[in-house]
DNA sequence: GCGACAG
DNA sequence: ATCTTGTCGC
């Protein structure tokens, strides 16, 4: 599978991305993470209620990697091991929270975006570190930030979540927009840096992976 | 040609 | 992503 061939598969797709206000009201947040261990990724999901952020289902899946890590097409490597994790939970979430970007991406398709797409839910994408788009860095501390802008557009938000500590590049993946991803975060970032469903799903996925 | 580059 | 103990700071 050539990348050339994965670049117009993705702008397509982002067509069908929408940035809009989040229609439901939010009572349960999934978090998303993948794990590796040989050529084996391990996908899990962590279903919290919001705002308590108690742990209500999990879910988990394994697949062999699709393809290697290529910066710009993390999703065809982790999106499948997501959805089958996906279609596995009892309880389903009205938001996703997903390790990496949303549209803060060079063609708008970040892996937030992307499974956001695929499985018709609201996404947001919370990555570690920067991918795409301009910023300023924000004030150290927690609540503070700057906008991820693009062509004098606002994609995302460089978000501090904990004082003095590296901030988060969120991004709306699908199904929400700017403003609905910063009433959220903070809710769900009480204590460390990286969200809580994030942070569970993220110890449920490398647990298994050590494990196998 | 050079630098940047989610996990 | 992953390899990994102690250590600095609130």
């Amino acid at each position: 599978m050539r990348l050339a061939q994965l670049s117009k598969n993705q702008r397509e797709v982002a067509e069908a991305v929408r940035i809009v206000p989040l229609k439901k009201r939010v009572s349960m947040i999934a978090g998303a993470d993948v794990a590796r261990n040989g050529k084996y990724l391990f996908g899990s999901m962590a279903v919290l209620s919001f705002p308590e952020l108690l742990l209500l289902d999990e879910s988990h899946a394994e697949q062999r990697e699709p393809i290697p890590y290529v910066p710009g097409f993390l999703s065809y490597r982790e999106l499948p091991v997501l959805a089958k994790a996906f279609s596995r939970l009892k309880k389903k979430p009205d938001l996703i929270l997903v390790d990496g970007q949303g549209i803060a991406h060079p063609r708008r398709l970040g892996l937030a975006s992307h499974l956001g797409v695929v499985l018709g839910v609201p996404t947001i994408g919370c990555a570690k570190s920067h991918l795409y788009g301009d910023y300023e860095m924000p004030e150290d501390a927690r609540g503070s930030y700057t906008f991820l802008k693009s062509k004098n557009n606002r994609i995302g938000l460089v978000l501090r979540t904990r004082n003095n500590v590296k901030p988060l590049f969120i991004s709306p993946g699908h199904l929400i927009d700017l403003d609905g991803c910063l009433c959220i975060l903070l809710s769900v970032t009480p204590r460390y840096r990286i969200p809580e469903p994030i942070r569970q799903a993220h110890r449920m996925a490398g647990s298994r992976a050590r494990s196998a």
